[in-house]
DNA sequence: CCTATAATTACATACGTATGCAAAAATTAT
DNA sequence: ATAATTTTTGCATACGTATGTAATTATAGG
């Protein structure tokens, strides 16, 4: 009962014709008379045949997907990057599979590997890096790779990011020209690119307005780390702002600080951060943050990888999309401030 | 400089030994002495072969891909549930096919002709349902299906829930326990089952008690729409408390409670919902909400895979998951609540 | 040391489709 | 109407692997 498979041979013989004439009626490109075009869709829809993908992957190289490596979902941010990808890619004609490497260790090697045993068209790596060895493979492989949300030096890799250094810098801006004095920054795992990123740029616009660095605390992108974060920042001769290197960790700093320190965003404290996540918008924090243009993330790395896919070999691009400052109310809104 | 396919036979030449050796090599279950699996792997890391899954899954019609179709990414209870499923398929070597429909209209049924399009060994299918054409295609074509979230009749179709019926009345007895007369609910969308089985199980429960709903309105699984409903529910002689059919549309309801009109949770309203997603223990919410064990429900899911993909031509199974109220915050507690 | 048995191996084939090639049919030009 | 050209078609083969079958080698038993 189980198992019944269709193949183009049985909707061939029920069409009286060959096998190539069914497999040509199916493939873009290929010719066929409107008499047999007919005859093999009567024969297709009544046996309920559709073309085996994985059998035509193998002849023609192409499997139409693309394999997708992810570890943070509980970040929003990459819930709906995933969507967006998801949603665009299948309008190209591909599928994403889905690889999630264990936190623990280095084995996002030994991920990538699996990918490339699916014979996938290209792999979007998401919130991780990439050893040099498995990039080189990959680009051996002739998959091509696309960095998401970090960038990493190295022959051939495309990374697509938001311009983290300068909205960092403009964080920094949107601080002083409130008139804070005391500004620390509660930083992201240090392995991470957008987190240095955020930070030189952040740090920098500080210093080019004659301004330093109150405190700093490390949060590793992490919800608990970053309460553990502030309570240190916050024990004693407190800062009057903060830049928090993601929304998800600045949920948590609000939390700590309101509920926990019994302190009032933004009227004590200032807090902006980074991403611009559905959460930040809802009133119960109501985050001032600078944005990551998600959609136009997705846009530039699916645009990347169908240029590499088609016309082979083509170098790596490095794209950083501009990020505003979304002015909400978790920090103090310097007077007459626009754009 | 592109495109260097290793294969078996290339192995095999290096190794001095036939191509079907070499399949035996990585075939488990396969014979092969020492001597030869040493040249082999000697061989292989050499030239860095590693076995395509495409050809493979050809011949042996394993393909170790399990389609995965959902939609809602903005709840994070799907995201979290993703997580799940991916890292315990791929404990069991298989992976996962994302596949997300554009939420207008029914073209699941598309999507999941696409998902069949790719050989896989199973599809789960998470909140959305599935038309009963479809769902025989599945089971002729000898593909189990699971539905997570949901549960829909038809043969040989598995459902994995949490008992969302005695979820529901377990939020009605705990908002009665705590002495509320004007009870209010704040619907999903109609189509869904959890949102029919927790009101029917909520309503049941209330009339048990000799209650009844004080107010109704629908926010179809959306927040926006579930601002409005609030807005509507509370514009005069508002309700005590409110059951929302679950935490993501809760977030909206409590912050248009406290924000936009001015009320305190728990104080003035109760609130509480369902899922017991991540966000809910966030301070700012401190959500009371039943609990989804999404860990157990992903573990049941997979087992009925595992069970279906290997025995086949199993029957469906639909499990419901019991679901405890988790409390916090939002709604008030009964005295000597336990629990 | 020889036979009986078990383990290993190579050969050949199959999975379902795409595609180069040559033959056949259809179309156009003369 | 015939030749020249284009389009369509069928045949055969290839993609990379697994596996049944038969031949070979290793192991055990006497």
């Amino acid at each position: 009962m189980s198992k019944e498979k269709v193949t183009s041979q049985q909707v061939a013989e029920l069409a009286g014709v060959s096998q190539s004439a069914v497999s040509r009626v199916y493939t873009t490109g290929a010719s066929a008379s409107k008499k047999t075009t007919d005859k093999v869709h009567k024969a297709a829809t009544a046996l309920g045949y559709r073309p085996n993908v994985l059998a035509r992957a193998m002849v023609s190289g192409k499997s139409r997907i693309i394999g997708l490596v992810v570890a943070y979902l509980e970040n929003q941010f990459y819930p709906d990057a995933i969507e967006k990808l998801s949603t665009q890619l299948q309008e190209k004609g591909y599928h994403v599979l889905i690889f999630m490497p264990s936190k623990t260790a280095e084995n996002i090697d030994a991920v990538v590997e699996e990918i490339l045993d699916y014979q996938v068209e290209g792999i979007i790596v998401a919130s991780v890096a990439l050893s040099s060895q498995l990039a080189d493979r990959c680009r051996s492989a002739g998959v091509p790779v696309v960095l998401f949300n970090r960038s990493q030096d190295g022959e051939g890799l495309s990374c697509v990011t938001s311009d983290n250094f300068s909205g960092g810098a403009k964080a920094a801006r949107f601080l002083l020209a409130g008139g804070h004095k005391k500004i620390g920054y509660i930083a992201g795992w240090e392995g991470a690119s957008t987190q240095r990123d955020r930070e030189f740029g952040f740090t920098a616009a500080l210093q080019q307005e004659g301004a330093t660095l109150y405190a700093r605390e490390a949060g590793d992108f992490s919800m608990e780390k970053a309460s553990e974060a502030t309570r240190r920042m916050f024990s004693d001769d407190r800062p009057d702002a903060v830049f928090v290197a993601n929304d998800h960790m600045a949920f948590a700093v609000m939390d700590t600080l309101r509920f926990e320190l019994g302190l009032r965003v933004p009227e004590d404290v200032s807090v902006i951060s980074y991403d611009d996540v559905p959460a930040a918008a809802w009133p119960a924090y109501n985050l001032t943050t600078v944005r990551q243009r998600a959609n136009q993330m997705v846009r530039e790395t699916v645009r990347i990888l169908m240029e590499q896919i088609l016309g082979d070999g083509l170098q790596g691009q490095q794209i950083a999309i501009g990020s505003p400052v979304i002015v909400r109310g978790s920090a103090r809104i310097p007077e007459g401030w626009n754009s």
